[in-house]
DNA sequence: ATACGTTGCTGATACGAAACAGCAAGGAGC
DNA sequence: GCTCCTTGCTGTTTCGTATCAGCAACGTAT
């Protein structure tokens, strides 16, 4: 195999050499900056001349040494990145993260070196925050560590977390979706097709998201004037009998906060001979991709994914170009409302 | 909103500072020379001390500017990468390099600001190689510009194609598959499970893969002593009265080069009242997801995808590592023999 | 006592681009 | 003749890291 020397390119310096200028001069004119430095215009063309015929490039370490900017945007997640397939929760915030990355002209690094024997990725591994190499990063995904986030905020360094995220002791970046209006407005569209009693399906987990929903709920019963009745069961709780008490109360739709449960009620409807959506209206608050029969998927509140992939590049980059300048640095996308897949009139 | 201000992240002069030894002397222990430099291991565990408490990390642009290695890796697909799910061509490459990378302590810098209007990823732009920013790039995909390869490899910029790839008057790295061995292998298989005529359809294109395809097929018939009878005609001109012919020849398998033949065959086969394989034996040379009923895939020549990717990067940080040792960069893996989905005995 | 070797560092410099201060030459105004 | 301004640059420093030459202190050999 031959051996590859790689070429030395030329340098500011080659190139004033060359135009019989200084090396500031060269800087001046490849920048633009002639106007400022009061270059004369037969000089700036004799400095681009030589430019082109020694087919000069900025050296782009050099160019972000003294920049300070790398334009690379750091990716973290908190699972691995490839594996991530589409039908995954965070590929089409990925998609979003990349396509504005594209948009704003910058690179993304992922992180994976930080990758520890779990599986897991953690922000600081030995201390280090690996995360220095890129300008500011984008942290996706739940991280079992909530006090890094803390300490990376406290550095300074420059992230945004994708999905709210409240950190005490500290006032981080976010994109999140608004789940609590969505909710509401789920609620209300329900309302507004005749059901009386929506029934809540909580989760256990009491996470930023979980109890947005729960809040959008309350308020959308609020406003409609119908009866909150939240339910926190376990899957394998929602017994035939708990089923038919609750219709008995009067209940024509349900919001499930997990799919499970939405899949749950479908089985018990189905055991009680009522149909999907004709009977019991059903809707789930986390986006996914089952429904109650095959060619029917379960009307979901969507999440806004891909904007807020986008909204979190976009914000972390004004934050990189434009440090000092006030800005809202939590930003809740609304949330697109369900279709009518598994949702209709409230049956008579 | 709170003014934030990124703290200057740490350098080596402020870890030097804090353990009270030179900037020289950080620089030795982070780069693991401190063997070379004589530093005692007490000095080093005080540096060490001193670079967690700080998270230090060397800045990229610095470093590569003196060294030219950030242990940055670019990746560059000829497509966007996220929106590439699992079931894509490219999808289970990228695992394999991402893989190998952690695995080598590197990071994956993903280029996507090279995008051009039309959604093409191009390596130059305004003649600026972006790849600069990374020590080394592994290559993703068909280019539409096969001259900008050459014109990397004539720069010396170190990369690695997934692929064989052949670029006349460069000799570039590449990680393949050996597509001619897999496929002679396939035929001697067939062989022996007592086909004395197989059948091969070729596609149009002939690029590396294809014509390597080709040969191994030709080589498999003149080893066992069958008579080659490639094809190469459009998947409309595969005609009932065609298959009646080359089944009265006494054909018993084909070996498609894409899926849309091995379809037709199928579809073919059908209509004759011929079943898939105990009739007649397919196999698809290039790995898909379809088959010839729901539940049943091709039997396809397995493409190591993932071993090819991490063979990519292992290659790569070799030939960073050592850029001057002799080395085979062109590497060959083998691929995996199809399972006996649709490949079975020779009906007699 | 002198020469020499080893240990454990430090100081200086270079990498390429950008920023800033400043200086020489020439002209205008008094 | 002197000051002051403008034009057209140049010189120098800076960014953070890596490398190399070298130096002080100490020990050992002669």
């Amino acid at each position: 195999m031959p051996i590859k020397h790689r070429r030395q390119a030329p340098t500011q310096s080659d190139v004033a050499r060359l135009a019989g200028v200084s090396q500031a001069t060269v800087s001046a004119v490849v920048n633009g900056r002639a106007e400022g430095h009061r270059i004369p215009a037969d000089t700036e063309r004799r400095v681009r001349e030589a430019v082109r015929e020694l087919g000069y490039v900025a050296n782009p370490a050099a160019r972000s040494l003294k920049s300070k900017r790398n334009r690379l945007i750091g990716v973290h997640t908190f699972e691995s990145v490839f594996p991530i397939s589409s039908r995954d929760f965070y590929h089409e915030f990925l998609i979003g993260v990349e396509e504005q990355a594209v948009a704003e002209g910058h690179d993304l690094v992922l992180f994976t070196s930080t990758e520890d024997p779990d599986g897991k990725r953690q922000l600081y591994r030995d201390g280090i925050n690996r995360l220095n190499v890129a300008d500011g990063s984008v942290l996706l995904g739940v991280t079992h560590k909530p006090s890094d986030l803390a300490r990376l905020a406290a550095e300074g360094y420059p992230f945004v977390h994708v999905g709210r995220r409240d950190v005490p002791g500290a006032e981080i970046a976010w994109v999140g979706a608004d789940y609590r209006s969505g909710t509401e407005a789920l609620v209300a569209s329900l309302a507004g097709l005749g059901h009386r009693r929506v029934a809540y399906l909580g989760t256990s987990h009491r996470m930023e998201a979980q109890i947005d929903r729960e809040d959008g709920y309350l308020a959308g019963c609020a406003s409609m004037g119908i009866p909150p009745m939240p339910v926190f069961m376990k899957v394998q709780d929602l017994t035939p009998e708990w089923f038919d008490v609750t219709l008995a109360g009067g209940v024509t739709a349900f919001l499930a906060g997990a799919e499970a449960q939405a899949d749950r009620i479908a089985e018990l409807a189905r055991a009680r001979g009522l149909a999907v959506p004709s009977d019991v209206s059903v809707a789930v608050l986390v986006g996914t991709v089952g429904g109650p029969e095959v060619g029917r998927s379960w009307s979901a509140l969507g999440i806004p994914r891909n904007d807020m992939g986008r909204a979190a590049v976009r914000l972390l980059v004004e934050m990189l170009t434009e440090p000092d300048i006030a800005r809202d640095d939590q930003v809740l996308l609304p949330c697109t409302q369900p279709d009518h897949s598994t949702i209709a009139e409230a049956a008579r």
